[in-house]
DNA sequence: CGCTTGATTCGATGTCTTTCGAAGCAGTCA
DNA sequence: TGACTGCTTCGAAAGACATCGAATCAAGCG
């Protein structure tokens, strides 16, 4: 439950990782770290999760596990997914536990896909 | 092997689908459309055969094989999943299969990522 | 302290994925 | 035509994943 769990990508472990697809092709350590933050946004429900999450400024579970028709331990669980995947970080106040984006991390995969204006 | 198959995403389906994360969440049928597309972009052989392709104009299936260490119907089934999500195309030419990234998917995900500049 | 509510972890189950070798298809060239 | 090369499809095996109910942890409240 704390900002970030061990297992989780470091905050400055991407910064300024890689310039966009298009222009140099990644190494397989880089597409390796990289790789599970796509991953982790290629379930619809964590998309879903996701895009609630962003889109207001941060997201209590309750609300989310209600936006959904699935068990309590499932969205937790995707939640938790998209937690050590460094999308998100988590925060409890009292009884319930806050989500929001690392809006870093969006921007890293979003420069990553960027077409570059040459081609 | 024709430009898209049968399962592939459409080229339009896409167009000008959703506005950032950020800005509005998605429908579970925006979701299920799109997470594919992240899917594809989430094995880290993927991820790297993708930035391969897009490094270059167009690449080879014969380059492509040589840079990993993985047999032939691995690449290729990796090659066929980024295919159906509609990501790349292939196109062959002769003796050979060339494969180029489309645009258009790459920008699409890109601006869903976008992170608002009002946060 | 015991009870209640919110959230996570645990354990099990069925399904999907990754990977390979073998087989098949598509061109080229003699 | 037949042989060769490049690539894809098929079928199988091992591993990973999504989902659930039950159990557990965390915080508030009587």
């Amino acid at each position: 439950m704390s900002n970030q769990s061990v297992a989780a990508v470091t905050p400055g472990a991407l910064a300024g990782c890689c310039p966009p697809l298009s222009v140099q092709a990644l190494t397989g350590d880089q597409a390796a770290t990289i790789a599970p933050m796509f991953k982790a946004l290629g379930d619809p429900v964590r998309l879903r999760l996701m895009s609630l999450i962003a889109s207001t400024a941060e997201a209590c579970v309750c609300d989310l596990t209600g936006a959904f028709e699935l068990s309590g331990p499932t969205i937790s669980h995707h939640l938790k997914v998209l937690r050590e995947a460094g999308l998100v970080d988590s925060q409890r106040r009292g009884t319930w536990v806050y989500y929001r984006v690392r809006p870093e991390a969006l921007e890293q995969l979003g420069a990553l896909l960027r077409v570059s204006v040459g081609g």
